[in-house]
DNA sequence: ACAAACATACGAAAAGTTTCGTATGTGCAA
DNA sequence: TTGCACATACGAAACTTTTCGTATGTTTGT
């Protein structure tokens, strides 16, 4: 019985759901790969890993010696819950302040800022 | 010698930043009635602005025999500041993707979207 | 067969965050 | 003046998150 679905990822636990999302399923001398070798003990990527798993974010495939860990919750909706929190946390609620102050931040190019207009236009053409 | 910039607001410091931000310079006792006087005791109020205050995050005008706080950091800057760090943490940098999710998401009103536009057009205006 | 390399499991230290209890001081009203 | 309401200071408990050490088992190359 899965109680629910899973918590938001700490943020450890998301920079490796962002390895798993991007090379796929993993074994965790590939995900310590992804992130620097040095960086982080190859014993602490294989325990965050088994907690995500008691937390359901991943699910595992035993049936190799190297466990295969696989993301279980989606980039898409955990992006959208992280944003959906900051926004409640530091915006009061107000999605387009957030999204203001994003956009006012340098470092958005202007193929970015087109591939938001295009949006825009999407969301209005849907009503 | 105040040594660099404030470090960025944990959960907890956000909900009183927010507090501070909209009534301006306050009492711990006006802090805590405003995030609700029954979820958070008092002393847990008054030690969180201690640390607030050893952090740069707020001053304090001890004239007073209640103390009156002041938030030290701009709204704008530590929204930007967290709005940064979701993008480094959960979209690799790419801040339209950010924006792109937020939009998606329900709950962004059509004078949100005007707002935004406006925005865009302004951006537009500035090259 | 055996050592070296590599894998998992798991307890627990280390670090960070949040909450509160207790000691203590000050102003004020009966 | 005496006691009550209310304020700060501060240590430390309670949690959460992150990191690692150690025990132990399995595969592989010589």
């Amino acid at each position: 019985m899965p109680n629910s679905s899973p918590p938001m990822p700490t943020p450890a636990e998301l920079e490796l759901l962002r390895v798993l999302w991007e090379r796929g399923p993993s074994t965790v001398r590939e995900v310590q790969t992804a992130v620097g070798a040095d960086t982080t003990g190859y014993t602490t990527i294989l325990k965050q890993l088994q907690l995500m798993l008691e937390k359901g974010l991943v699910s595992r495939d035993e049936s190799q010696r190297a466990h295969v860990y696989e993301a279980r919750v989606d980039a898409s909706i955990t992006q959208r819950q992280l944003v959906d929190d900051l926004v409640e946390r530091a915006f009061g609620g107000a999605t387009d302040k957030l999204v203001l102050r994003a956009l006012s931040s340098e470092r958005v190019t202007a193929d970015e800022l087109r591939a938001i207009r295009d949006l825009l236009d999407a969301l209005d053409d849907e009503d």
